[in-house]
DNA sequence: AAATAAAGTTTCCTATAGGAAACTTTTATT
DNA sequence: AATAAAAGTTTCCTATAGGAAACTTTATTT
């Protein structure tokens, strides 16, 4: 293997330039993670070696990105480093609302009407957060406004805030709430909010 | 290669049993999860390998355990799905509250109080929700009632419910919120909320 | 600043991952 | 139910990962 083969074996390895031409931007950077988990905590190849299992030599060929570790040693340097796996290809975690924050003011955000619900939408300046709050006005007066319950991914949270209203769930009796109740659930479990105000 | 080593290659292999002694308990199941992953997506073996430019029986390999892939392989897995990476070994996330709803009536939340506020929890019978829902009446009306900003993981979302607060948050001039004003914020930046009703 | 020790890298070899093609099993079609 | 087509598995080979030991570099001691 010739210098320059050494250098450029894993030049820069932007992930996924496949037939398809999807590219991912983000680089390969799990021997600079490995390097850094290490050395902070303070650890040397030898000692890393013993608690992984690996050879010294397999770590420092991780390490300068010489070669791609198999998922098992992925695993070993996990275990063996107390660590969680993603943590060894993902940088610290950068929260994509890292230091930002959006106010809005009442009735200010976002419209978004359906035929059963008038949502305002808010904080929608901030993207990839992790909880997505509104304030709904509901006009569905029955299960059959819906046809079937509505299923996604995650929970969800709700408090009322003016009128009643009835949660609808499977697996549960309807809840009747009036101003100041809330629930949480499941939102894969089957669910639906209907209006019993005036 | 004999029969029971093809099927006992990758037994039910126990990560990290390593000298230290540090088991974990989870199980490796790369291969499972791509399955469930491409079967889910309806995708053959042939499709999946155009997409991720891999051999049709390097994924079969993986699918049944045979083989342990290279992270470079497994970049090309998340890539040519469109899956994050930690997908292909995390298991589906089963969320704890699955199939679960939990209703507090106003004013029957778990009541907790501190020198500059006085909580009332919501929905405390469900365990490991990923929000945590509290209404506060605030106390503190500056900041010297803290001393220094808050901080902590994570992201807070808030909503007036009676009153005027300020929110006050690194980086950003202080806001004064009324009822039905709301914000959303990165909880690690310096964050307050006070009082500034009569 | 030599000598020694410790940490890290490279080489060389063996074990295993990944690809091409043959083979087997399953599904669809007549 | 026989045939064809499609999907999946296994084999066989080449490329590369991982380990042992030699080697180089950096830090420490005299």
């Amino acid at each position: 293997m010739s210098e320059h083969d050494k250098v450029d074996k894993y030049p820069s390895m932007t992930i996924g330039d496949n037939e398809n031409n999807k590219r991912v931007v983000e680089k390969a950077t799990i021997g600079v993670q490995l390097k850094a988990i290490r050395t902070e905590n303070k650890l040397t190849l030898e000692e890393a070696s013993k608690r992984t299992g690996l050879a010294r030599s397999t770590l420092s060929k991780i390490e300068n990105e010489q070669i791609s570790p198999t998922f098992s040693v992925m695993q070993k340097l996990a275990s063996g480093l107390n660590i969680e796996l993603p943590q060894l290809f993902t940088k610290p975690k950068e929260t994509k609302v890292t230091g930002r924050r959006d106010v809005t003011l009442n009735g200010q955000g976002r419209p978004h009407a359906t035929l059963t619900y008038e949502h305002e939408l808010l904080s929608t300046q901030l993207r990839n957060k992790k909880m997505m709050p509104y304030k709904s006005r509901v006009h569905a007066r029955n299960f059959d406004h819906f046809g079937e319950w509505v299923r996604h991914e995650g929970e969800e949270f709700l408090l009322v805030l003016e009128g009643e209203v009835q949660l609808l769930t499977e697996f549960y009796e309807p809840a009747t709430l009036v101003v100041g109740d809330s629930a949480y659930y499941d939102a894969t479990m089957g669910h639906l909010v209907i209006s019993t105000s005036k």
